[in-house]
This record gives structure tokens, sequence and C-alpha cells, in this order.
RNA sequence: CGCAGGGUAGUGUAACUGGCAAACAUGUCGGGUUCAUACCCCGAAGAUUGCGGGUUCAAAUCCCGUCCCUGCAACCA
């Protein structure tokens, strides 16, 4: 086959923070299904993976688990690369930004942006969320905590390095309102036009002096590279990219980049902040990115505590390989979130893979066996009008998944295939195969339709091999045959000597599965999670308490949370002990009762309401956060508690001069706290 | 009145540049068949396309209003 030309494609690398779920490998199956079928369709494919092992949350992780952050990603970048392998994923390169020629580069990168002036020297101040790795201002913050995901944060001062991002805007505009295929899908580009590009780009903190676990900034070495630089940075290193103009073939054959597959949550780094320091490096763009859309668990919200957790090796141990690449593959909708469940994972495997499937390759496979001995050989009996429309259908599949997968529309591409088997089983039904068998003088007849239903198989099974690279050699091994090549797949009677020599010993390709039986094995599979959970939680608590990163008391606390078997069960939020505060600290603070006399809802925001309260002989305005919770007209006339001597701050344009508390739970909902009799308005809480 | 997208059979989706009886898969029910993994094939039921109005010979498709939902942004004292 000759070649269409090269195909680079990327996924994001991982996050060394933890074990993958199935929705993290999502991408990684996704990815290595369209490579495969690239590969398969004449491309010079070059396949990227990889994982991301820096920053501040690795140092933390590390010291939880009682080892060196080198140890540690050492050992979760090997699990993350296990499941990639145990997902059959064909990667090229499996890059680490500890590579030393990754962090080499860097380093050079980093320079050359500086000498260019694209980095300054500047100070950061704000707010710092370690689980986030990021700065907020203190308007961000939600009740003092990071707005994103809801941990603690600390003041933080740092000198540091900025990229000037408003010096390139313009190009990247320009760049993305001319290519409009750049930003897949649609729906994204105007998100990034509208939310950042538009209003206009702040100059991006590129450094960290807060922590160590990073690439260092050769020429000042208490800086290390803030993550996203390092981070989005592999794609050209990781294929020989030199800042001093260097690079390798590899490196000039395959950039730029045809594909940066990645997920939905991290369009804003790839589509602004990446094609920026590419221009900064006077390197050309990628050619796409595609941000997909997330495999969601149903139902309840998945939590390591509760072990509802879907982890890809146990559903490869319960369903095998094959039947998880098909599901995440063929329930993903290009542009929805799609859902996963034990249930609907059963249906799926027992109507598509079990009974549609294989369930034809083995009745085919019998039949061989049974009326010919295991040779279905052409004889040319020809019935024009069903065998026309049968090859009609099995030659048309190629062009059909062709176009689909021109624009990753995998589940559809997918669907299209099994429409070749859909059609071969309805074939089976209108030859009437073991009627033919009774008639010796149909003898030839029904050779040339076992011959055809062969045919037919072959053809979905080539289709089939990058979606499903293990299934698909199955079935070419039960047929005695090889799987074709893409360019040939618009001819019929592609097989050696016309014949076919299926094995005899077929081997149930897909056996149905009972739900029942999946339940019970998923609840095996949650028991475990669970248990596993404790056991680190506690193992955890005591290497950060022997590293003197927390207290006794708050470990003391952290295990007894772990300790009621139920805990999990009951959902106990494990409450982190604050910093020890004096009475007189404790004193500054003015509580009091107030009485809301008048309620509305603050017209430009979505869950705000703006209450006057009524404190003994005056009132305030307060602005709070409940609308989900709380009709501004069933306000009017409680008895609240009252933090009254908060600094004013306006809040969506309205000022609010103090606080109403409220008792949060853990999935967020929200309580006024109000007394218990009724006292009057004013007095002291304390 | 922040920006964008969406609400279609039990479930998941399609059609949405206005035009054939609103398509497909799964599920349910009835029938057929027996080579096969109680499978396959055929057939049926099931949607007043969120709600209300309007434009038109004709609207799921365009317009206005209204109610929900989801992203992104802002805000959560």
């Amino acid at each position: 086959m000759t070649s269409k030309g090269k195909y680079y494609l990327t996924t994001a690398i991982a996050y060394t923070s933890g074990k993958p779920h199935i929705g993290n490998c999502y991408e990684i199956v996704l990815a290595d299904s369209i490579v495969r079928y690239k590969r398969a369709d004449g491309y010079d494919v070059h396949f990227q993976t990889g994982s991301d092992e820096h920053g501040q949350k690795i140092e933390t992780r590390a010291i939880e688990e009682g080892m060196s952050p080198k140890e540690f990603v050492d050992m979760t970048a090997g699990t993350i690369k296990e499941l990639w392998d145990m997902m059959g994923t064909s990667y090229d390169r499996f890059i680490r930004t500890m590579d030393a020629d990754h962090e080499r580069q860097i380093q050079k990168i980093f320079k050359k942006m500086y000498d260019k002036g694209d980095i300054y020297k500047g100070a950061y101040e704000g707010k710092y969320c370690t689980e986030c790795e990021a700065f907020y201002t203190e308007t961000q913050l939600a009740d003092g905590k990071c707005p994103v995901c809801g941990g603690n944060v600390h003041d933080e001062k740092e000198e540091a390095y900025f990229f000037k991002m408003s010096k390139y805007a313009d190009r990247l505009i320009e760049h993305i309102n001319t290519h409009p295929e750049f930003i897949q899908p649609v729906s994204r580009k105007n998100e990034m036009m509208n939310n950042f590009l538009l209003p206009g780009l702040q100059d991006l903190c590129v450094s960290r002096t807060s922590f160590k676990w990073g690439i260092p900034v050769d020429f000042d070495e208490k800086h290390v590279v803030y993550v996203w630089l390092d981070a989005l940075s592999n794609y050209i290193t990781g294929i020989g990219y030199d800042a001093d103009g260097n690079s390798s073939d590899l490196y000039k054959k395959n950039w730029p980049a045809d594909l940066h597959l990645i997920g939905k949550d991290i369009i804003r780094f790839h589509t602004i902040y990446w094609p920026i320091f590419l221009m900064s490096l006077d390197e050309p763009l990628p050619k796409q990115i595609f941000g997909h859309p997330w495999l969601l668990q149903g139902g309840e919200k998945m939590s390591k505590s509760k072990g509802n957790v879907i982890y890809v090796d146990d559903l490869i141990n319960i369903f095998g390989l094959d039947a998880v690449r098909y599901f995440v593959l063929h329930e993903m909708p290009y542009e929805n979130d799609g859902t996963i469940t034990w249930e609907l994972m059963t249906e799926r495997v027992n109507s598509d893979l079990a009974n549609t499937l294989g369930n034809l390759v083995n009745r085919t496979v019998a039949m061989t066996n049974k009326y010919f001995g295991g040779s279905a050989i052409d004889k040319g009996v020809e019935d024009a009008a069903i065998d026309g429309d049968l090859k009609a259908v099995v030659t048309g599949a190629y062009v059909k998944v062709e176009k689909l997968m021109e624009t990753l529309h995998v589940a559809d591409a997918l669907t299209e295939i099994f429409n070749v088997f859909k059609r071969l089983n309805k074939y089976i039904d209108e030859t009437e195969p073991w009627k033919l068998a009774k008639d010796e003088a149909a003898s030839d007849r029904l050779s040339t339709v076992l011959y055809n239903l062969c045919e037919g198989i072959m053809t979905g099974a080539s289709l089939l091999a990058p979606f499903l690279p293990t299934t698909a050699d199955k079935i070419a091994a039960q047929l005695g045959a090889k799987l074709r090549e893409f360019d040939r797949l618009g001819t019929f009677g592609l097989q050696e000597n016309k014949t076919f020599k299926v094995t005899d010993a077929p081997e149930i390709l897909f056996a149905r599965l009972d739900k029942e039986e999946i339940a019970k094995k998923a609840e095996e599979v949650q028991a475990r999670q669970r248990e596993e959970y404790v056991a680190h939680q506690k193992k955890a608590t005591a290497n950060l308490l022997a590293a003197g990163k927390i207290s006794q008391e708050e470990a003391d606390a952290k295990l007894k949370a772990l300790g009621g078997a139920d805990a999990a069960e009951e959902n106990a939020v494990h409450v982190e002990t604050k910093e020890e505060i004096t009475f007189d600290d404790f004193e500054k603070l003015q509580f009091v009762v107030g009485e809301i006399v008048k309620c509305e809802e603050v017209p430009k925001s979505k869950k705000l309401l703006c209450s006057q309260v009524k404190i003994g002989d005056r009132t305030v305005q307060i602005v709070s956060g409940i609308k989900a919770w709380y009709k501004a007209e069933e306000m009017v006339g409680k008895k609240v508690m009252v933090l009254l001597n908060l600094k004013p701050a306006k809040l969506a344009g309205v000022l609010s001069e103090g606080m109403l508390l409220c008792a949060e739970d853990a999935e967020g909902n929200v309580v006024l706290m109000t007394p218990e009799k009724n006292v009057p308005s004013g007095s002291a809480i304390g």
C-alpha cells in the first residue's frame, strides 16, 4: 500500500498522582483506535503518550506513600504504562517528563523565551491551592477555599517569571478564525474566544519557587518551570525538538502534530497557552485539537471511599479487553458525555458482541465444519438478487467507515461495521443453508453461500481490527485467513484459492453474560476497593505524621473517621482541624442574631440572594450564595446567625456587609443556622 | 437581560441549510426458523418532537415568549 503521508497523534500525558480510572483510560483507547486505523489506512503514524510527573501535589503524595518523589513517580508511571499496555495501546513513545532529554529541552526552551523577551521576571502574590497547583485571587475563593477543588489555600508570595500572553493574542485569534478545524468540537471554540481571548489575555506565571519537584530554571536555580509549560512541551521534545535548531529528523518529519487528543477540561491549555508557546518558539501550530467528552459513571457519584470507582483492570478481568474497548468507544457520543455502569456494559456485550458478532462467526464455522468438513469454497453458484445486495453492503462498508473516521466519529464508524455483521446474519436467514444441506444438487450453492459469509466476515473483521485488535485476529484465525488491507476492501472475493479452511475447534469469542452474576462480581470489586482504601489511608496518615506534615490530633481524627466500619456508608465527612486560635482571636469575631426583613435575588447572578437583615436597631445588607436552597420569599422573617464585623465586599456588583452562617454537607447542600428558641434580633452570640 | 449548546418512543441517539408515513440501536410484545452462544430473521406496539404563540401551502427544523438542563465565565463573605 502506498503511504498517504505522516500522521502524528498525541494524547494528553497522564498525571502521576494516582491510578487512572475508566474515564481517564477512554482517551488512550480512543487514541489507539484512531492510530491503528490510520496505520491500516496507509499513513505513516507516530503515536506518543506519556506521564506528567512534576508538581507540588506529587511531592505530597510521595510523602503519603513514604517515598521520594522520584520513587513515587517511577511507581505511578509504571502503573499507568502497565494499564496502557494491558489495553493493547500501540504507542511509539511513552514520554515521561522526568526523562533527561525532555528536561534539558525544557530548560533551553525557557531560556529561549526569556532571551526573546517573552518571559520576564516579576512577583506573584495571592492564594495558592496545592491541589490544583494554581494561584487564585482573594475574590476567586469560595469560603476561603479553592474554588475549583474546594481544598485549602494559603498565602503565597513569590518572585516569578511571567509569559507575555497578550503579545500573541491577536495572532492566535486570527489563526482560530481562519482555521475552523483547529478546535474540535466547534462549541469549544466559542468558549475559548468569548471567555479568554476576546476579553484579553493575562500574562501567565510560568515559574514557581514554593516547591522543588520540577525542572529547575537553569539560569535562576531557585525557580522551577511551571508544570503546564513543562507538560505541554512534551509534544515536541518527545520527537526530538531542539531549541537550538538541531531538531531530529523525526521532529522535522512529524511536527506539526496532526491531532492532539485531550479531555475537554484542558482545552484552554491546549488551544491558548500551547499555541502561544509555539509561536514564541517560531514553530508551526498543531493542525487540530480535539477535546473529547468524558465517560462518566452513572448513578451515584464516584468516590474511592465508597469503593465504586470503576477501574479498567477490573473491567478487563471480568469482561475481557476487547469488550472494554468496544464499550468505551461505542458508548461515547461525539460531543456529549457518555455513561458507564456495570449493567450497561453487560447489555452491550450481550447484544452486540455475543449475539451479533460472536454468534455469527460461530454459526458460520459450525456449518462449514458440519457440511463440508471445514472447507468453504467459492463454487460460483450465485443468486443474483440475494448475493448482489450482500456484496454491495460488504464492499461499500469501507467508504462509509472512512468518511466517519475522517471526522473522528468513532462510535458511528463502529456502528457501520456492525451493520455488516448484521447483514451477514440476515443473509444466513435468506439462504437457509440447513435446507440446502438436505439437497444433494444444492451442494455447490451451499458451499458458495458459506464462502460468501466468510468473505463478508473477513471484510468486517479487517475494519474492526483497529478497534478490537485481538478479536479481529481471533476471527481471522478461526477462518484460516489473513486480515485484509483497507485499499482492497472494495473488492469481494479476496481469499486465496477461493477457499476458507476453518478451524475444527471454534472458540466462543464473547460469552453471553448474566446480569446478576456481573452485579455480584461488581460487589466484590467494590468491597475490595473499600478495604484497600482504608488500608491505604492508614498508611498515608502514618507517613504524613512521620514527615511532620500533620499533627498527632489530625492523624487521630483521620483514623477515627476511617475506624467506623460504616463510615463510608454514612458518608462521614473527614473534618480537618484548622490552626489553633486563642480566645482573643475568637473575641474578634462578632456573631449576632439577625432577622431577615427583606430578601431579593441578585439580578446578574445565578446563586446569590441579597437580604436586608435587621440587627437590633439597624439593618445591614448581606449577599449569600444560597439561591439554590432558599427562595427569596421564604427567607423573610427568618432569624439567622450573622457574622457582623466581616469586611464588606462586593459580590456581583452588590455590597455585602456581613455573612449569614450556614452549614454545608459533603455534597455541598447548604442549611441556614437559626436560633433554637426565639430571641430578639441583635442578641449577641458567643 | 454574561457567552454557548441542548430539551425527540422506557433508555441512548438521528434528522434540525423548513417538504416524502419523525430515522437507528436497545428494551417490550407477537410470529417464524433451528446452522448457532435461548441465537438469528420477520412483524407490532410505543413520540400530539419541553410548554404557549407566530410565519408558511408545509416546522422537530425559522421567529417570539416561557419553563427546565449542561458547558464556559463571573459570583458563592
